[in-house]
Parts: C-alpha cells; sequence; structure tokens
DNA sequence: CGATTTACTAAGCATTGTATACTATATGGC
DNA sequence: GCCATATAGTATACAATGCTTAGTAAATCG
C-alpha cells in the first residue's frame, strides 16, 4: 500500500512546517514597516527572548553558522540595537544583550507576532490550546533528549511547562 | 503586568518554531549520509509533495526567491534529479518533477522525516495526536485566507481534512 | 600538567538574498 | 480583437550567508 500524497501532507510534521511558514510570512509582511529586514527582525526577537545568550548557542535558535552570525551582529552592533558584553564566567564568550534602543522596536515585533498567533488560533477553544501547548512541550522535550536546557536561568524546563494557563496561548 | 521571558517561550508559535527546527536538526543529521546539502534535500523533500508544481510556487513553499530556486533547479536539473517539463496550460511555466533517478532518494528522506516524527510524538496518545493534527489544520486555514489551494489535484482542502485517522500522524 | 573541547574570528569560494530589468505569456476590461 | 496589467521565468550585479579550513584564546577533563 502507497501512501497518497494528500495524506502525507496532512502529518503532523508536515502541518507543523506550513503552520510555521504561514506565521513567519504573516510577521514578515507586518515587519516589514519598522523597515528590518528578515534576518534582522528575527535576531532581534530571539535574542530579545533568550538575553544574556552566547553567539554559539543564538546560531543554533536561528539555524545559521556561528561565522555567519557573528557577521550579522557586527552590523547590529554598529546599528546600535545589540550589545556584546564579557562573559565573567567564560573569558571566551560574548553575553548577548538588547540595547535601550532596540528594546520598543522588539516590543513591536513581539506585539506583532502576537497578533499573528491570535488569528492562526482564532475559533480554537481554550483547553485545546493547552492540549496543544501540552502536546508541544512534550515533543520538544522528546527532540531535545536528555533535557539540555539552552539558558542557565530557566531550570524548570523538565518539569511540565503547564503555567496555570494564563495569558499564554 | 509585565510578561516573563518563561511565559513568553511557552507559546503555541514559539513551542512550534521550537519544535520544526528541532525536527530539521536532526532530519538533516541523519540525512547527511546521503550526500545532500540542506538546500538539496528540502527541495527534494518539498518537490516530492508536490510534483507538477511550478518554480513560483515552490519557491512559496520552501521560502526562497523565485530567482534563487531557479539557480537551484538548474543544478538539480544538470544532476539529473528534477525534470523541468512545459505546462501547456501555461506557456510561461515548467510543471517539475522528480527524475525515476531521485524516487528512491525521496522515499529515504521522507522515510527519515518519518522516524524522526515519530520519535518527537512519542508516548503521546493516538486521542491527541487527532486533537494536535485537528488544530494545526485549523491554524492553517486560519492563516491561509480564503483558502488557496495551492496544487491543481486536491481540491477537497476545505473540507475538513480529517482523513479517518489512518496512518497518519 | 597535557590533551581535548569550546567560543569566536579570519579568509576564500560557493550559494542565496535583493533589487532592477527584461521577455514571453496570461488575464481582465473594453 | 485590443489594450493595460499581472504573472512566470530569466539575466545581471552586488550584498549577505553558507561552507570549509585554519587559527587563537580559554575552558574542561584526565
Amino acid at each position: 500500500m502507497t501512501i497518497d500524497r494528500q495524506t502525507r501532507r496532512n502529518t503532523v510534521g508536515f502541518l507543523m512546517y506550513e503552520v510555521t511558514r504561514l506565521l513567519r510570512r504573516e510577521i514578515s509582511r507586518r515587519v516589514q514597516r519598522l523597515g528590518l529586514t528578515n534576518a534582522q527582525w528575527m535576531t532581534l526577537m530571539r535574542l530579545g527572548l533568550n538575553e544574556g545568550i552566547n553567539q554559539a548557542a543564538l546560531a543554533e535558535l536561528l539555524e545559521v553558522q556561528p561565522i555567519s552570525l557573528g557577521r550579522t551582529l557586527d552590523r547590529l552592533v554598529e546599528a546600535g540595537l545589540i550589545e556584546r558584553r564579557p562573559n565573567p564566567d567564560d573569558r571566551r564568550a560574548f553575553r548577548l544583550f538588547l540595547t535601550d534602543r532596540a528594546q520598543p522596536l522588539f516590543d513591536d515585533i513581539y506585539n506583532i507576532a502576537s497578533e499573528v498567533r491570535e488569528q492562526a488560533l482564532a475559533g480554537m477553544p481554550p483547553e485545546t490550546r493547552v492540549v496543544v501547548i501540552d502536546a508541544l512541550s512534550s515533543m520538544r522535550d522528546n527532540l531535545m533528549g536528555n533535557g539540555t536546557a539552552p539558558d542557565g536561568d530557566d531550570r524548570t524546563v523538565k518539569v511540565a511547562a503547564k503555567d496555570k494557563e494564563g495569558a499564554l496561548t
């Protein structure tokens, strides 16, 4: 028995790929007016959610090469949006932060992303949202293997991540 | 009230981004031995799931520029993996197909992707999987707006996509 | 201490992104 | 049919990124 194309495209993996692509497309459209390129807004967004991270880990999150991120950061530092601070615990590494000037930009991007997310979730009951979030968290844990926390500040990653369903969706 | 980082990173959008990233990372690792670059295996995979598509639509699916895809396809055609056939209904456009030589490669890639997906879904009960698939389909429909079908062969996109839960996950 | 690993950078070349322009064809209004 | 407009694909040039190899400095581990 051969699996037809329609069935193959309705797996969790491909649906997630599709939805994240559409989310990214819509966010990119709306973020145009901020005058940022795709690489720039994605870097600012990801860094804003992980301040204090080093370049190697941020490159991993962004799915780019460390050397490429290094060159991108050079430009963002020059633009006054990102700051490289020495890491006292590891003198090889930098800790990366948004500058005060970049903070409102990050807020704009984050708000746009939230709006687009809400548009995608339209009509979905809260119970379903909770199920989806738990399922995604479980998949993330499965794929991260032994549970390597990317940051140093949230060590609660393995405890199930069911944050009392607050404002999150 | 300000939202903390941990909460912000546990939204549907960011979890999906994380999970698709981890899926892609693991698939890339395993697909290394096939001797394909990232751009190549992703192009073959996406084309194999959408044969007959034209370049502009495939570029959209792959999130690359049409001109970039054109150059990539030049190389894949030269390698004997992809075929450009004229489209009798639109003499400007090509219809793209995998060659017989590429078919086993596609199968290998697809099987690897299926294994990685199953690894991610480990421990998730079938009922939950169905809920997740339905939720993702709903999000996709919401983001696609009026429901523009990317292909010409499956016009059943809007009918709910709940395929009697067969071998799909 | 010594060997290995990690974080980051440098340099060279291939690929992709971006912008503009161009041809050929399709589509819609008249 | 005719026209303006939109679309599919390619060409060109330059910027940015990917990829490989190599290097330095520092951390880690035995």
